[in-house]
DNA sequence: GTCTATATCGAGATAGAC
DNA sequence: GTCTATCTCGATATAGAC
């Protein structure tokens, strides 16, 4: 087999193995792993049913890797948070990246969230470690900032349950969302909101001022 | 048949109902829908396989037993907020039933939210018809509490998706709380906990006033 | 590497004895 | 009303042709 040849099989194989992960996320997200079958996930990537299981030994494996590519985004997308930075633009930056993340990756939040759900049966560990110690991390720079007086002694741990509980609620409950406002789908005015009013709660209940006209007078 | 056994009879029923309902309700929050086997929903409620096709005549009935018992607990804990309560102590009163109820049944919780996470097939109606309007009557209150500036203008819709969403992620999301606190299981502090930071990011999110020391100087 | 045909199995639902 | 035995079906996974 010539050089081109083999490149051009690598390049079919990862272009494969990308739309099943896609595909995959979908299926899941609106399934569940038990609901899901492998004859929609093979619809959805166009391929055969057999070529799933060509590229992924089984289901469960095929779960797992969906799963890892959702950890890998969330961990590469949100990185740590410095000491030296500014409480308020941190929070804020942060808020704004995870609204970003349940906009434009509902399905992976989905999924993610319907493994919690069910006991974090194949992520379990990695909660109890990696993201523990990420937690933990950012916990300790906001107990600095408190301490000099940069911020509300709020329980950082907790902090972040919330931030988290309240960003990925436009993609994991989006359905509800949509059912009380009225929507047939969110716009992006819906997540702009969505964006204020946590930025909003946060600061203000960190003892931050949030931006624009409300900022009270110094007097 | 007699009076005494007649009534007898209707006690069983309704004690195997329940129990039923109990075990399903625990089964298909940690399996999902799909993921739930009647065999496992028998052997938690005591009683052999047939007997659960006896008193709801297939998987997708009992679930939607389930479902409908979950509303109705739901809408009979959290009645309406009235334009004549203070707005601090009734947004307190909110949360702290909110997060109760995440304690007290959390599997209640996670079987809904795996409902509305896969799109709410079941429960899609309630969403749009009841649930809008119950909020949008309570979001006509706090926007009259806004005008006669009994609190900050704060888009109601989205603060009660974000009420929701960060007292029900102590149930729903409990596996990811326990294994970032480092515990086996939350106790009756962490739940106070969650309560208080919950009860200050709504209050001073709305420009009340938290509770206790933290209130500051009018001078 | 790709796809068709099929073995296998688990689980929902039912028939019918008690 | 209760329970055992069984039917039936859908879905995973595999065997083997191409």
């Amino acid at each position: 087999m010539t050089r081109a040849r083999a490149r051009k099989q690598a390049e079919i194989r990862q272009a494969n193995l990308q739309r099943i992960l896609d595909a995959a996320e979908v299926v899941f997200s609106r399934r569940g792993l038990q609901g899901a079958t492998i004859d929609e996930i093979a619809a959805g990537a166009g391929l055969p049913k057999a070529n799933i299981l060509y590229y992924f030994r089984s289901k469960q494996h095929l779960y797992r890797a969906v799963i890892d590519n959702i950890v890998q985004l969330w961990l590469s997308t949100l990185g740590d948070i410095s000491p030296d930075h500014d409480p308020r633009e941190a929070l804020l930056h942060y808020v704004r990246l995870k609204v970003r993340l349940s906009k434009e990756r509902p399905h992976a939040s989905r999924v993610f969230a319907a493994e919690v759900l069910s006991g974090a049966p194949v992520i379990g560990r990695f909660l109890r470690t990696d993201l523990k110690r990420w937690v933990d991390r950012q916990a300790a720079v906001f107990r600095q900032w408190s301490r000099q007086g940069r911020m509300e002694p709020i329980e950082p741990r907790h902090l972040f349950f919330l931030i988290w509980a309240m960003t990925q609620t436009y993609a994991d409950f989006e359905v509800q969302v949509q059912a009380v406002l009225g929507r047939r789908t969110l716009r992006e005015a819906d997540y702009a909101r969505a964006e204020r009013t946590i930025g909003a709660l946060v600061l203000r209940g960190c003892g931050l001022v949030p931006r624009g006209p409300r900022r009270p007078n110094k007097s």
